[in-house]
DNA sequence: GACGTCAAGCTAACGCCGTTAGCCAGACTC
DNA sequence: GAGTCTGGCTAACGGCGTTAGCTTGACGTC
């Protein structure tokens, strides 16, 4: 509804693009707009004459994050067509990869009227097919990945749990 | 190691409740020392009397989070021995009864530290003895249940999806 | 070439936040 | 009674997101 459907301008691309090497470097407490500002060489308020607020500085970080994520699995998928464990590996290497980043996409609820249209089914995509287009089954994978994914985040598992194990003792029993 | 030996005193007993109302009723950006403060008639320093800092007060949180959540695993166990569908029955009815303190319990790494000794194993003991020992079944199983739940309190399911199906399917398929 | 417009910077400030320093009143202890 | 401890208080600091309002320079048009 309300996504945009003009490109930012090159230097809203410049502030997302700081924007995402703070967060992905120092965590999301270091993203403020004064840091931010600062890794720009200008001074905070003038940010909002590119963004009108924080939260739409974050919102482009999301939909990178989901647009980079559709594209592992995508890739994941042209490698091995129809592999579970393929995607799994895929979607665990993606978010170990860029842990704030995930959790940024990831622990607040989706501000679905501010992303590019379609992002969000291209993202889920890939494992809807390997589920055979069981809903029931490709959400209840989904829960298990990003389960799995957001707890090794946290560090809630034990320092000596075996977590490929538990990855493939899931993906086994869903498969 | 670090871990309290003593009750809290009242005063702080009272501390704790007031911020677990406020967590619970308005979320955690209403959770602030002023607020709390406020809540109990007294200026947001006086807090300082009773606990080192704002995390001290969430770690109080985050351990009855996790006993009441270890009595009600406890209770599904007692209720139907051995069961899974069971045990995630009553994961998931405690997590969606406090949405907001699951979060707050769930969404940072644990102050291990900070915790009563055993609390986490405690919490953790009744879906091990379900998995019969098998620590990857049990640790697969978990990041299902985490999943669905943290999935779902932000929204992140479509609206139309039906839960209760995918909470079947998974937990079908990890028996 | 002067003029108006507009983009993109700036400073100052507001009201929040967690937290610290330092003061004070009352209760409890010897 | 004197001293100590408990639990309040006010004032303040630095950081946060954000707003208002000013300025400067580039551009396009007469």
């Amino acid at each position: 509804m309300a996504e945009r459907l003009t490109a930012r301008s090159a230097r809203s691309q410049e502030i997302v693009e700081a924007a995402r090497t703070l967060l992905e470097e120092s965590g999301p407490a270091a993203l403020t707009m004064r840091a931010l500002a600062d890794h720009l060489g200008i001074k905070a308020p003038s940010l909002y004459k590119h963004f009108p607020d924080k939260q739409a500085v974050e919102v482009e970080l999301i939909a990178q994050m989901l647009a980079e994520s559709a594209e592992a699995m995508e890739a994941a998928e042209a490698r091995e067509p129809g592999s579970l464990p393929a995607l799994a590996e895929a979607y665990r290497a993606y978010a170990l990869a860029h842990p704030h980043l995930y959790c940024l996409a990831t622990e607040r609820p989706l501000p679905r009227a501010s992303l590019p249209a379609g992002l969000e089914d291209r993202a889920a995509a890939p494992l809807m097919r390997a589920c055979g287009g069981d809903l029931d089954l490709a959400r209840a994978t989904w829960a298990f990945a990003h389960g799995m994914v957001i707890l090794e985040i946290h560090g809630r598992f034990p320092d000596d749990a075996d977590l490929d194990a538990a990855w493939k003792r899931g993906t086994r029993a869903l498969h």
